[in-house]
DNA sequence: ATTTTATTGATATTGATTTTCAATTTCAAT
DNA sequence: ATTGAAATTGAAAATCAATATCAATAAAAT
């Protein structure tokens, strides 16, 4: 269970389990999306009013050091978080319509990628794949509204 | 030849050919660099120590608009410029350690790319693709260091 | 309960990018 | 060559997300 992996982390650092933190890591960890550090802020004070900007933040840097969750920054550069579930690589089709994200793994693409990379020698440590587009529904609706 | 086709572009725009314009064009758009605007500002001070760095900033994006450049933003979070050459798609391998810039293209990635694409009814208009790590020369230095 | 030290939240700062605006330059029409 | 309307320039200011600062507060070890 994520709360004791985290408690682990916090204790062995020498850090601290305060109420922010638990709500934020609470509302967090189990959602399926990609927060930037704003909607997050705007979640968290519904449920603690008084949270400032910084903590929630500062408490995203954390997880991601922590190792459960990802920082992603995509064409419009916000900066985003999302909660690490397994140890899942995925990249991302990104609608410039609607917004929406949908994720993908493909393993082909992965390592026709490797060749390519000791093609030139070059060592990969990490790597950066999107598409921007329409998703299914938004190209519908162009199609209509084009009649 | 470029300067011909620039200046068509600018009278078809109602634009002006000022000497900032000429002088830039003449330094950018030959060379095969990703030129931040800072960079290309500090080059251009060289030849026209009056120029401002505002006017360079908006001469690259007319570029851009021109169909002359292309403006790329990798994880550095600087944008930058690249003269276009051809039609050319290229995608990028950057060494986080010197950062070197090399160029690559795979016909075989990008049809795979496409049928990711189709598989999620996503029509793809532009991806990014660049892999992080280190080129051949500092993966070298780095195993040496090591021994 | 006391003490130590991490954390919080408001606010300030940073740094790249973008805008503003008065002065200047371009260029088409005299 | 001169003019004048309109585009452009350069300095400075505005923007905006990300990050740092710091006095007040809260966690947890003793
Ligand atoms: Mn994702
Ligand atoms: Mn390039
Ligand atoms: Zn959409
Ligand atoms: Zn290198």
């Amino acid at each position: 269970m994520k709360e004791q992996e985290l408690k682990d982390y916090l204790k062995e650092k020498g850090l601290r389990l305060t109420h922010q933190r638990e709500n934020i890591i609470k509302h967090f960890c189990d959602k399926n999306k990609h927060y930037t550090v704003e909607e997050l802020y705007e979640e968290m004070k519904k449920e603690m009013p008084g949270i400032g900007f910084a903590t929630v933040y500062r408490t995203l840097q954390l997880l991601v050091a922590a190792g459960f969750a990802l920082e992603r920054r995509f064409k419009d550069d916000v900066t985003r978080f999302e909660p690490l579930h397994k140890n899942d690589h995925h990249d991302h089709m990104i609608c410039i319509e609607c917004g929406r994200i949908i994720e993908f793994e493909n393993k082909k693409l992965e390592r026709l990628k490797d060749g390519v990379a000791k093609k030139h020698n070059f060592c990969i440590l990490l790597h950066k794949l999107e598409f921007y587009g329409y998703c299914e529904k938004c190209r519908n609706k162009k199609i209509k509204g084009k009649k």
